[in-house]
DNA sequence: TTGAAAGCGGTACCAA
DNA sequence: TTGGTACCGCTTTCAA
């Protein structure tokens, strides 16, 4: 142990490496560098003194020079939400294997992230997820500029500038859900909005009401839940106290159906799915605990982190096509919060889908 | 816009800014160092070109050389108990107001976090928050030798080999737990262990056991949940399928309880608390959640978090006393899942703790 | 295959 | 207050 006084670390670097192995420093960074020309006998050398040294590379010192962090910057906000944590869960592990890793921005919910993002921007991240945020064509410049690539998890932007979006199939889903509902014999549906601005929220609304609209059904009634749990519980009190109480709500997330759904049974005595239907979108974690089993239509995220993983990667490995806007697939879980139509339901491995005949439905996504 | 092609990017530096202001290169760095002697000329001049040029310092240029990356890694496994999100949550949001942000390595709930660990002391991390990890003994050495303060969260170590580590109280409100069943009348009481090798589940069983013994009652059944909850669920399917079914269960975290719940009233058709009382530990979000209503000990995110971020940045800022074990104390929150006592349910900030008389409990720390 | 040397984009010390 | 200059720890030519 080099007694070293103070916190001050004082790092065992290339050179004390190679000082030992009696080798050049620049043979010390060839040895650890996979496709170097450096003999068998001084890399041995080499791995031998590293080893006695602890030497560890300095990745900040390397990425100075390579212009490549491996840091991948990722805003998230509310992690309340449980979709979240699973998402982050599944993009780090994934990122991680490909030997890149997570830097964590937390944004506010709704504000934009663009102060955070300057911030981003400085650490050299090599890419950027945005997922529960916005960002501002302003930003979005920005990162362009600086080569800087940029995924949007679970939301969209306009104009596209410049950035790919992975989203569930939002529109589609929301559509089968109107399809649902409106063929279990429901003819008073309420759709609970999320953040009012959020491409998310607004795409599953139109799917929604353009479905039901199609079908010839009213258009349905509309509370705002903001995706928080306590604005949702607000929205669902006032939509349960009208005298022509919805007898189908849809949730624009499973984290407000959770909320409505307590405020339902606990806090007007209703009976779910006797007396009122509840149907969410995501299929988070929760959704499938029995005192909930909500019926939702899930957005599979491991399919969700794949596509963004390999949509940044390819990124970074120089696909400079036009941005993409790609969309995941996804099924309608039945479970036991709505009353069911009388045909449709499949069980496909172990879990009951609703997959009406008109829809070839091909399956899940790798 | 310096029409580049590809996506390597060629940022904008610091000596770019110079020329274009006029002045040298050090001057652009004094200008974006806070305590930096430079005339208001020169700075606003330099500041000019910056903004016009799209100039951001580079975070991994300057900690090369001022040897602090003002990255803190995180090591988290299992997101899926949402104690651990708002954990996160809460962590980046405090650091990141003092400048700090957090590099995320997700680890097997399990096994040790060491190759993970080589990985995240490359990266120059300033410091290490551990949850829901082991570190093992040799990498405590290694991170003190480089001299990156580590502070395990939610867990401990024995031989505190240089760590700080936070938890919450777990012995004491583990014996509160027991004291608040025994008064309750419980007299079959069982014990859901979480992962065996783990300090808090060890802890959390430690105390239950020596109350129940200091009572004279009847040492807990046990069995192993994993902090998993599909194991707790086979666990309850064992403790309630025996003959001498306990009357109250403690798990050992909300998120076994939760799923030890659902196991306990929708697959052997028992009602809580009426023929079973199940009492968690954490007071996670879910467990106030109507459907599961949980009564649970408190481990207070947010002043687990400071004691956390203080004590590591105290750290970085060269305390050297000796590793602290910081316990951090709690309330044991009544809701609708156990029995009552007679006796000790006070409402506090319209939330019901149970605090017999004995114990003046000071409030919730800050 | 190897070592010397020139940076990567900053910070910090120095003398002016 | 300023500019010049020596690094921080590594990668990457370029000659040898």
């Amino acid at each position: 142990m080099t007694s070293r006084s103070g916190s001050r670390r004082r790092a065992v670097t290339a050179h004390d490496v190679a000082r030992r192995a009696g080798v050049s420093q620049s043979a010390v960074s060839r040895s650890f560098t996979p496709g170097a020309s450096v003999s068998e006998a001084t890399r041995a050398a080499v791995l031998a003194a590293a080893g006695e040294l602890g030497y560890r590379p300095n990745l900040i010192a390397r990425s100075l020079i390579t212009r490549r962090s491996r840091i991948i910057g990722m805003a998230v906000g509310y992690l309340h939400n449980q979709f979240y944590p699973a998402v982050l869960e599944a993009m780090s592990a994934r990122l991680q294997a490909l030997g890149y890793h997570l830097l964590l921005f937390t944004a506010p919910l709704s504000g934009d992230a663009d102060p955070l993002l300057e911030d981003i921007l400085r650490y050299q991240v090599d890419g950027l997820v945005l997922a529960s945020t916005t960002l501002s064509s302003r930003l979005a410049a920005a990162c362009a500029a600086n080569g800087v690539p940029v995924v949007l998890f679970n939301r969209t932007i306009r104009d596209a500038s410049g950035v790919d979006s992975v989203t569930g199939d939002n529109r589609g889903g929301a559509k089968r859900i109107a399809a649902f509902l409106l063929a279990g014999g429901h003819r008073r549906l309420a759709f609970v909005a999320g953040i009012e601005d959020s491409s998310t929220s607004r795409d599953r609304e139109r799917g929604f009401r353009d479905a039901l609209r199609a079908a010839g059904a009213a258009p349905p009634m509309r509370v705002v839940g903001g995706y928080d749990m306590a604005q949702a519980s607000q929205a669902a009190d006032a939509l349960f106290a009208r005298d022509d109480r919805p007898d189908a709500v849809f949730c624009a997330s499973d984290h407000m159906a959770i909320a409505v759904m307590d405020r339902a049974r606990f806090g007007h005595g209703l009976r779910v799915p006797a007396d009122v239907s509840i149907v969410g979108f995501d299929d988070a974690v929760p959704a499938a605990w029995p005192a909930y089993s909500l019926t939702t239509f899930a957005q599979p995220v491991e399919a969700m982190v794949s596509s963004a993983v390999d949509a940044l990667v390819g990124r970074l490995e120089g696909d400079d096509a036009p941005p993409r806007r790609i969309v995941v697939r996804g099924e309608l879980v039945v479970r036991g919060s709505a009353r069911l139509p009388p045909a449709g339901v499949e069980t496909v491995d172990g879990i009951r889908l609703w997959r009406p005949e008109t829809s070839p439905a091909r399956g899940r996504h790798r």
